[in-house]
DNA sequence: TATTATTGTTAGGTACGCCTAACTTTGTCA
DNA sequence: TGACAAAGTTAGGCGTACCTAACAATAATA
């Protein structure tokens, strides 16, 4: 009841979040620029964003200083980048994705995903790949079982 | 090249395309109101998103009169269905969600995923459901599984 | 056919999230 | 220390997506 201090997040400031998380863990000391650089926008969408982060008591921020993240903010930044670890792992280690489009896709899908699903699908990726499990290989197997589901892999062009 | 008649559509217009295509289905004829009470938006909302719909040459509208899909919006909407259908399916049958809350989740991130991935999830939601295949019977097994992960089923209120 | 309820539209406002252009602060280096 | 470059901010604008309040059209009923 303090204020804000979770949840009620955009997908946007979820994403700042994740972003000042990962630049902090990569290099230490976050500035503004790395922040625009690693999302892909404009410096004053940065300013802006830090700007309400703060407001949530989510980031530590004054003007022309550095950033860093609030206890709560940090605890937040976490459990996104967890919900971005695990679609990852779900997509790439048992789908079978492309690593770029999973990480993508999962940086999409993060923000639509609520912790019970998260941790169920955490849970699906260890049943599948502990070996203990009965669910052992199975993202080999199910490889094999896509490769029959795509019939035709070099039929282009219809050469005769 | 026409227009932009697919892709390029907000997750707000996916959800009115979408919405549409059900009624539909489900009633014949689709007026603004029901469009309105489908996704919990005021009339306004409606009248504008029917006038973008039509605009991308996805719905056939005039003011007051009834909505219908074109061939392409009619596509479109199927599309996204098909990718709610799909997460629905894989949250309720595989990782057994809740039905409610994999329906609200699947209405969220069906925006989010392309048709790469959903198709991967098609496919192993076959794998795992098909009975001739070495998936068999996984998720029965996952949840035996995952009641294991959940130790403490009634130990609330520290009762003593 | 006139009245009324329902349905739908327009007008106008808010919030978010982004942008460019112009200005300010900060830090560096001669 | 004073000038310059880099980093950051403010100002102002645009598009999307919603809303309420007020008005217009349609349909139903006496």
């Amino acid at each position: 009841m303090t204020e804000s201090n979770a949840a009620n997040l955009s997908a946007s400031l979820e994403d700042y979040l994740e972003a000042i998380f990962n630049i902090s863990a990569e290099s230490g000391s976050v500035r503004s620029k790395d922040i625009a650089r690693s999302l892909g926008v404009s410096m004053p969408s940065v300013t802006g964003a830090l700007r309400l982060l703060k407001q949530k008591e989510l980031a530590n921020y004054r003007p022309y200083g550095c950033v860093s993240l609030t206890g709560s903010g940090r605890a937040a930044a976490a459990r996104i980048a967890r919900k971005h670890g695990v679609l990852k792992a779900f997509f790439v280690d048992v789908l079978g994705v492309d690593k770029d489009l999973a990480q993508k896709a999962a940086c999409k899908a993060e923000h639509s995903l609520g912790p019970e699903i998260i941790t169920r699908l955490l849970y699906f990726i260890e049943f599948v790949t502990t070996s203990g499990s009965d669910g052992r290989d199975l993202a080999g197997r199910f490889e094999l079982f896509c490769k029959n589901k795509l019939p035709a892999p070099k039929a282009r062009k219809r050469d005769r």
